[in-house]
DNA sequence: CACACTTATTGCCGACCCGA
DNA sequence: TCGGGTCGGCAATAAGTGTG
């Protein structure tokens, strides 16, 4: 463990521990995340697959602001003040909170935290080597399992689906990914399921495909359990006859 | 083993904010 | 103004640790 002076508090000190610590490297991927989504990745790091209260949660985030190791913003949305590390925290730079793509970061955020509590590793996609190429949203990481996973809260257009499932198509090809997610919400899902069944690569790639509308209009995932279609990372691994990539022991992130 | 003490976690309550 | 949602203070509880 390690001891953290708290500024402009004469005297107060703040524990960080191994858990906080791999709080901060989760942190260094998602960068940003609602207090919701930390209620999911602190039950991952104590091991159990029911999210600690949202009491917990808050304390969590109230113990590491007073640290200076993470900020929050009180926006007033549903899923809770928005979390991320600070530069002390996690080494990387502040997102930043008016960009329009922070909504779909948290929603990122939130699948991650789903998929941790499950037992899967997260990382960013690599971008895209090559032209044609899609770099997804994130990649979960089982046991010999891996997972693309895209988090869709605004449907696109026919073309762009067809490019985005050629290029999972010959990654699927590559053996680079086992299978690809789709999380939604009700608009969204509608339209993946539509271009996964109209278009030629969709068809082709659609058994490998799982779409779920797990987000509401404006990209909150609120839940208490899992959901029942996340089989988690020891169950999948029972049943893949793939060898594994990713040795038990490996740490959580 | 019994007991005191510490630490982590939770539920409950009131305060506050915001949109209908 | 009302209801839903979040946040922080507080007390109760469970689990772990040290001591006689």
């Amino acid at each position: 463990m390690l001891l953290v002076g708290v500024d402009g508090w004469s005297g107060r000190t703040v524990w960080v521990t191994d858990r906080d610590r791999s709080m901060f490297e989760w942190f260094s991927i998602v960068r940003i995340a609602d207090v919701q989504s930390v209620r999911w990745v602190l039950a991952a790091l104590n091991g159990v697959d029911r999210p600690v209260s949202v009491r917990r949660a808050q304390s969590w985030c109230a113990r590491m602001e007073a640290a200076g190791l993470v900020e929050r913003a009180q926006l007033g949305g549903r899923g809770g003040a928005l979390v991320w590390g600070t530069y002390a925290g996690t080494g990387v730079t502040r997102p930043n909170l008016h960009r329009q793509t922070t909504r779909h970061e948290v929603a990122v955020a939130a699948a991650s935290a789903r998929y941790a509590t499950a037992g899967y590793a997260w990382q960013r996609d690599e971008k895209p080597a090559h032209v044609g190429g899609h770099q997804a949203d994130g990649v979960a990481l089982g046991f010999g399992w891996v997972e693309l996973v895209e988090v869709e809260l605004t449907p696109k257009r026919l073309p762009r689906y067809a490019a985005i499932f050629a290029a999972y198509r010959r990654r699927l090809d590559l053996g680079e990914a086992d299978s690809i997610s789709y999380l939604c919400n009700k608009e969204s899902e509608r339209a993946v399921r539509a271009a996964l069944g109209e278009l030629p690569a969709g068809r082709s790639i659609a058994p490998q495909v799982g779409v779920r509308s797990m987000y509401d209009r404006t990209g909150i995932w609120v839940d208490e359990t899992l959901p029942t279609w996340m089989m988690t990372a020891r169950d999948r691994a029972q049943r893949s006859t793939r060898r594994p990539r990713r040795s038990s022991s490996a740490a959580l992130f």
